[in-house]
DNA sequence: AATGCATTTCTTGTATACAAGAATATTGAC
DNA sequence: GTCAATATTCTTGTATACAAGAAATGCATT
C-alpha cells in the first residue's frame, strides 16, 4: 500500500463527480460508496471532507454529503475572481519577471502553437495549463500562485469545454502572444490587463455556450 | 451530543494555534491530542485534516501533521492578495450597491466611530469586521465574497495586532469614511482603490511592526 | 568510532464495532 | 382518510482494533 487509499478514492469520486455521473445534489451515501470501492468508510469519510473543502461536495451535519454542481451564475462568478487573480499575477509577473523565467514561458507558448498547428486540442490543453502556471509562479507572490493554481483546478472542466468551441484555441493563442509581448516590455499594467481579459472572455464564452445549450433546449 | 466533537477539537486547536500555544513546525500528535481532549483519534483527524485544509497545519503522508506559522513573507504575500480582493469587492460594490445597502454600511460605519471614541480596540475590531464584511456581501458576487471572508478570517490574528499601532485606529476609520463616500458617489474606480490601499497599508503596517520587534530585539 | 543493516517500536492509515441523531414506517385517534 | 405520536430502521459520528510505513535502536562490521 504506497498510496493513501482515502486519496484515491478523493480523485477518483472527483472524476467521477466532474464527468457527471451523479445529479445535483444526490446524496453521497458512505455505505453504498466503501462498498463500491471495496474499502471501508473511513477513508471514504476522508475523501468526502476532503472534497467539501474543495467545494464540489457539501456536508450537511448528521444529514450526509450532496454533490453540489455549482450553478450557472456561480461559475461566472469564479470565473470573475479568477480573472482578478490572473490580473495580478500578470501584473506582478511582468515587474518580476526573470530571463530564465520568461524562456519558459515562451517556451510554453510555442507549445500551445505546436499544439494549435497539429490541431491537438488535448496537447493545447496541457500546454496552456503550464503557460498559465508559470505566469502565477513568475508573480513571486508563492500564497497567490497557490490561490490562482486551485481556482485554476476547479474551473478546469468548464474551461476544458471551451477549446471545443470555434475558433477558440488560435483566438486564445493570439491572447498568449501579446501577453508575452507585453511581459517582455515589462509593462505591468498592461499585462495585468491583458491576463484579466483573456480569462474573463472565457467566462463570457461560457456564458454563450449556456445561452446556445438553452436554445436548443427551447428550439 | 448536540455538536460534532471534531468541530469542537477544530475550533480549540485552531485557537491553540492562533495563540501561539505550538512552535513553528511542531509535530501535532494524534494520540497526545486525543489524550488531552479526552476523545478518540477519529475526531482529531478529521480536526487535523480541516486544519491542514484552513492552511494552519501542513500534513506529510505517514508522517503527521505541523503546525505551520505562515513566515513573515507569506503573511506580506496574503495581505497583497487580501487588498486585491477587497479592492475588487469595493469596486463591485460601488457599482452595484442599494439603498438598503449602503444604509447598512453607514451604521457599520457609525459603529466603528462609537468604538473608536470609546476607545474600545475590541468593539472596533468587531465594527470592523461587519463593515468589511457587508461590503463583501454588495460586491453581488457570493464566491468571491466567501473567498474574501475565508482570507479576511485567516489573516485576522494579524489584523488584530494592529489596531494597538499609535492612531491605527483613527486612520483607519478616516479611510472607512472615504470609502463609503466614494461608494456613495457610485465611483468604482476610486472604491476599488480605496479598499485595496486600506488593505495594503495594513500589510506595511505589520510589516512595520516586525521591523520593530527585530530592531527591540536585537538592541 | 563510524557506518550499514536488521529488529523493534512508534505512529499513521484502515477496518470494524458501537452510539446517537435523523429519516421512515407504523399504529392509533379523530 | 388524515394527522400525530411513537417505534423502527438507517445513517452518520465516535471509539477501538488491526495493518503497515517510518523512525529509532542496537548490533555487527569495517
Amino acid at each position: 500500500m504506497t498510496e493513501r487509499t482515502a486519496d484515491r478514492i478523493r480523485e477518483e469520486l472527483e472524476q467521477s463527480i466532474i464527468g457527471g455521473a451523479f445529479a445535483d445534489g444526490e446524496r453521497l451515501d458512505e455505505v453504498s460508496l466503501s462498498e463500491q470501492f471495496n474499502v471501508s468508510r473511513t477513508p471514504v469519510r476522508e475523501a468526502l471532507h476532503a472534497l467539501s473543502a474543495s467545494g464540489l461536495v457539501e456536508q450537511l451535519p448528521r444529514r450526509g454529503a450532496f454533490v453540489r454542481y455549482p450553478s450557472f451564475r456561480r461559475t461566472i462568478e469564479m470565473f470573475e475572481v479568477m480573472a482578478e487573480l490572473e490580473g495580478m499575477c500578470g501584473r506582478l509577473a511582468a515587474r518580476r519577471m526573470t530571463d530564465s523565467g520568461i524562456v519558459a514561458i515562451e517556451k510554453a507558448m510555442q507549445g500551445c502553437e505546436a499544439a494549435h498547428l497539429a490541431g491537438d486540442t488535448d496537447q493545447y490543453y496541457r500546454e496552456n495549463e503550464t503557460f498559465h502556471h508559470l505566469i502565477y509562479a513568475a508573480s513571486g507572490n508563492t500564497f497567490l500562485s497557490g490561490e490562482a493554481s486551485k481556482l485554476h483546478r476547479r474551473l478546469r472542466p468548464f474551461r476544458r469545454l471551451q477549446l471545443r468551441v470555434r475558433n477558440r484555441m488560435r483566438q486564445s493563442l493570439n491572447e498568449h502572444r501579446d501577453i508575452v509581448e507585453a511581459i517582455r516590455s515589462g509593462d505591468a499594467d498592461l499585462t495585468g490587463r491583458l491576463m484579466h481579459d483573456h480569462v474573463a472572455i472565457q467566462g463570457e464564452k461560457f456564458n454563450d455556450l449556456m445561452a446556445s445549450y438553452d436554445e436548443a433546449r427551447a428550439g
